[in-house]
DNA sequence: AAAACGGGGGC
DNA sequence: GCCCCAGTTTT
């Protein structure tokens, strides 16, 4: 990176502190203290708006927050559970298939490398990433959307594979700032680098920004 | 009626 | 690398 990261890493860290709305954290703390939260919520939010993955999201973990109390639960109740999410009939399967696996391969205990979460199915670098971060509290790059569209348009990197995006930031991006980077960059991206009509005349960011990509994104 | 919400996997 | 997947909520 060029231009001057600690710079960078303290405007997000201040921006993200405006748009965390308490009740919405609160579920998401809940969340990350809990691999097995963590990898199911992921998978929840497939295709799925933020607010509603954390809804979904509590009410299965209310019944079940361990593969061994998910086991017990029918797809129909896991469906049920998880319905306003959409795609729920894949989504209940999946999650049952992974509960399953993680029962039977390691003591209903979600592996912490990036290459055993990788073999679950399912999981791909993006999940397994945020398992290692949000879950475990390890550094990890997870490039997400968000994070691809504003590496890109901050010129960083100028590819539509997000893997090339995650390698670069493994080279570029200081270990220290690992753990919170994706978590500021997703709010940044959903309240102002927003991928169609972002707040660019308000953004504080517009000195690390390449202009590049800025009128939509997809 | 149309758009928004995203990542994994298959080829 | 490109395309497919498939359902809700919001506008």
């Amino acid at each position: 990176m060029n231009f001057d990261i600690d710079k960078l890493f303290l405007l997000l860290e201040s921006e993200y502190k405006r748009f965390e709305t308490p009740s919405v954290t609160k579920i998401a703390n809940l969340i990350k203290s809990n691999p097995f939260a963590v990898l199911i919520s992921t998978l929840i939010s497939l295709r799925t708006k933020d607010e509603v993955t954390l809804k979904a999201s509590e009410r299965l973990f209310s019944r079940a927050d361990n593969p061994f109390d998910m086991l017990k639960l029918s797809t129909d109740e896991v469906e049920r559970l998880i319905y306003p999410a959409g795609f729920y009939r894949k989504k209940s399967l999946l999650i049952l298939d992974i509960s399953k696996y993680l029962v039977e391969n390691y003591q209903g205990r979600v592996p912490n490398s990036l290459d055993e979460l990788l073999k679950i199915k399912g999981v791909g670098r993006k999940t397994a990433n945020l398992v290692l971060v949000e879950g475990f509290g390890v550094p990890a790059v997870c490039v997400d959307t968000h994070v691809h569209r504003i590496m890109n348009r901050m010129g960083l990197v100028n590819t539509k594979n997000p893997d090339e995006t995650e390698m670069v930031l493994r080279d570029k991006l200081p270990v220290k700032y690992w753990i919170k980077w994706n978590e500021y960059l997703v709010a940044y991206g959903q309240n102002v680098c927003k991928p169609i009509s972002p707040l660019c005349s308000t953004c504080k960011l517009s000195d690390f920004c390449a202009k590049i990509n800025i009128k939509r994104w997809r």
